[in-house]
This record gives C-alpha cells, structure tokens and sequence, in this order.
DNA sequence: GTCTATATCGGGATAGAC
DNA sequence: GTCTATCCCGATATAGAC
C-alpha cells in the first residue's frame, strides 16, 4: 500500500497510431478488471481472474497494467477524461453559482453511481504520498483538471467574490465536493437520500457563506480564514488550464 | 482492507484471573509488534518478524491475534485507556474553553507523536464498515468514551452555549480533532510546525464561531447549521458516561 | 511488439500435530 | 498454548511463441 509504481502506462495518445489490436487487448482488460470490482469489491478481486476474465495470462495483465493499483488509476484517469465534455455542458448551461455548482456535482455522482465501491477503493487512500491518493502527485494532473472547473464556475457567475478568497475558492470548493462524494460512497440509506439531503443544505449555506464574505463587516473574519486555509494548502495556486 | 474480524480477543478483564504466563506473552507479542510499526511502518512490518522478535513462533502470534489488524486494535484500545487519566488531568488544569480544548488535543499529540506512522495505518480506513475505521461499530466505545471528554470540556466552562447546538457540539469537536490528527499525520514541515499553527488558527476561529452562536442574530443561520448536522450525524445523542 | 506459460518469492492466514 | 507445515495470492521474472 506503500510503493505503488503505477507508471505512466501505454496510453493510446501516447506514442504510435493507436496500434488498435493492443489497445482492445488493453481495454478488455481494464473492462474486466473494472467489472469485477464492482460486483465483488477491490479487495476480493485477483489478477488471476481479472485475466481469466479477459480471456488472456496473468502476465498479459501485468504487460498492460504495472500492478493491481493501475487498474484504478486507470479507471480514474478514464473518468476524468470521459467527465470533461459533460462538466463543460454542466456549466454551459446554468448562471447562477449554485446552480452551477449543483450541475457539477450532479456529473460526478451520475457518473459514478455504477461504481460506488470501486470508488471506496480509492478514497481508502488519504496518504498523499500514496500514488492512489487524491492528494498524490501522481493524481495532481487530473486533481488540477477537476479543480479548474471549479474555477470556471466561480467565473461564470455574476457574483462578486472578494479577491483574497476567490484565489483559494476553487481548491477549497473541490475540497467540499471530495467531501461529499465521500460521505455518498459510505451512505447507508436509501437511494443515498442522505446525501442527497446533504447536498442541498450545505450548497445553500456554501453559496450563503460566499456572499456574505463579500459584506465589510466580514472582512475581519474573512482575513482569519483565509489566512487559515493559507496555512493549510499553502500557496498553491489555481492550476493553470491545461490544454488537452 | 475490507473483512477483517479483529474479534474481541482475549483481554485480561475478559475471564479468569489474568492466567500471568499467557498474558506475558500477549504483551511481548504486542510489544514487538508496535515496536517494529514505528520503525519500518505498518506495511513493511511481517507477523514473521514480529513473532521472531517476540521468541514465538507465527502461529503463536495468530493464535493471541486474529489478524495484522488486530494489532493495531490493540493498540488503539490501550491508547484510549492510557490517555484517559491524562485527558481527565488536562480538563481539571484549565477553566477557559480554549485551553481546555487545547489541553485535550496536546496531550494526543504529545501521546501519539512516537507513533505517527502507525496512526496512519489506522486511519487509512475511512470506511465505516472497516473494523479499524474510527467511525466503526468495532470502535464506537473508544470513539464514545473520547467524545465524552469534549462534552467534559464543554461543560465545564462557563461560555453559554445554545442548547441545540451544544447536544451536537462534542461530536463536532471530536470530528474537528480527528480532522486535525489527520493533517498532522501527513505533515511533512519540520516539526510538524504547520500543524502547529493549523491548531492555533483554527481554535480560535472554532471558539469565536462557538461564542458568536448565541447572538440572537445568528439564530437563523445555526438552525440551518444545526439541521445540517442532524443530516450527516443522525440523531445519535452525546454518548453517556460509561463507567470503568 | 504482444502474449503465454511457468517458476519463484514474500507475506497473511490456517490446520492440525504436539 | 504453541509450533510446523501448508495454502493462497499478489507481484515479479524469464523464456520463448508468434
């Protein structure tokens, strides 16, 4: 749980024209991989069956994948990829900032509904020199992607939001949705209606928290917390848009 | 990481008079094993290892523990139990809630600083369903006895607390420390001197936010608070006092 | 370059002899 | 209560087929 090289892989924008044999080889392999996850856990499932499965030997799993983790990293990376296009629509289509951040959040919870546990498997790592930690620097490059969309959010809207604040919103906001996705992935209750519930009264006091920030007579407070959460993420900025 | 039975195991309390032979060895096995923890980490430590450098053979160390894990259990239980005479200690030295918040978290921090590493295996589980999680069933009477304490701290101060949010608070608090144990952990500035001042900053920011919610005009906004509370922490009540 | 087959190792956990 | 032998699995390495 602690060295975990998962390297870079052999992603098809990686080198050569998508050498397609090797590529559905690999697919079929993280396909089966990501099936077996789902219905019996990260845990209980082997290599030797994720092969078996896929119709290949272990070794070919171990060709395409450098271990079990690289599985989910894979599954993670695939994620973000596939969720870019419907977060971009997301915002294209709402104004105010609640409803934008709403739409976000929608994206991610129907995305990911089909793949609850497997989620678990992933947030099991709070470590963040953990490869599979959304705090690693292995994820950062999909970690920045997430959080400038957070950006975008903020930007869109016609709020006014105090400077000081705006530079660490984004990080912060995704913080708040890591938060709640992790609260979904333990959610006992029916259809997750916790959550949901969840949801809904902390988006509103969120939303309520921004604009009263921008009031003078918070201004003192604000300078706490900012001053706060400087010591806490340090002075990382908002990533940069990285162009695809 | 998911099924793991760390039964109830056999503690001395559990039956006859302590039977002096086999709890020597229980402790010698436990003592090699927490030793070997802090030094190599939890992954890199082996029940080989930590049977040899106890004398005993591996099945001799599983028949005292039924798992990894369980040593880790046991050594989360004997943290409680060692802590709680020092907790008490801190409470009756200090009368401000400050301070009173600030003894109970230093005297964790002081008590867990040799063992940093082996509280991060701890709380690699977030899972609730996971034995070791310190939001399991499995831990409910160590977590408990320890939200006992933030009631203690509350109560013993004279800062008028609304009552809504008081019968919410030492569970909040104790979340609040959890959270703090978590950054620090993984804390990698010299000295832990971030944690340091993640402490400072962020109880004087609790304590103001707890002092302000009295104001009749923030009635308003810690209903709404309070009702989020209710949300995500059920109805579970404060834990009543459990007699040693 | 893609894949199979197989062997080996380390480590958690267990069964059964003593 | 304790030990030995064993099992299973993840990971790795290698030899070689195509």
């Amino acid at each position: 749980m602690t060295s975990t090289n998962s390297q870079p892989d052999r992603t098809p924008a990686a080198g050569r024209p998508a050498s397609s044999k090797s590529e559905e080889t690999r697919a079929r392999i993280l396909g089966s991989a990501l099936a077996s996850f789902r219905t019996r856990g990260f845990h209980q499932t082997t290599m030797r069956e994720v092969a078996v499965d896929a119709g290949v030997a272990v070794g070919a799993a171990y060709y395409y994948f450098d271990s079990k983790d690289a599985l989910v990293m894979a599954f993670y990376e695939r994620a973000q990829q596939e969720m870019e296009p419907l977060l971009s629509e997301a915002l294209s289509s709402h104004d105010a900032l609640e409803r934008r951040l709403r739409a976000l959040l929608e994206v991610k919870f129907d995305y990911f509904r089909a793949n609850r546990s497997l989620l678990g498997a992933l947030s099991a790592h709070v470590d963040p020199q953990h490869p599979l930690s959304p705090f690693s620097e292995e994820t950062r490059e999909i970690r920045d992607k997430d959080i400038w969309f957070f950006a975008r959010a903020l930007e869109g809207t016609s709020m006014r939001v105090p400077a000081d604040l705006k530079a660490r919103l984004p990080r912060i906001l995704w913080m708040y949705q890591m938060g709640l996705l992790l609260f979904w992935m333990y959610d006992r209750s029916a259809e997750q209606a916790r959550t949901r519930q969840l949801v809904d009264k902390s988006l509103a006091i969120v939303v309520s928290l921004i604009q009263f920030s921008g009031f003078p007579l918070m201004r003192p407070v604000r300078k706490r917390v900012v001053d706060l959460l400087q010591t806490v993420f340090g002075d990382e900025p908002v990533p940069a848009r990285i162009e695809a």
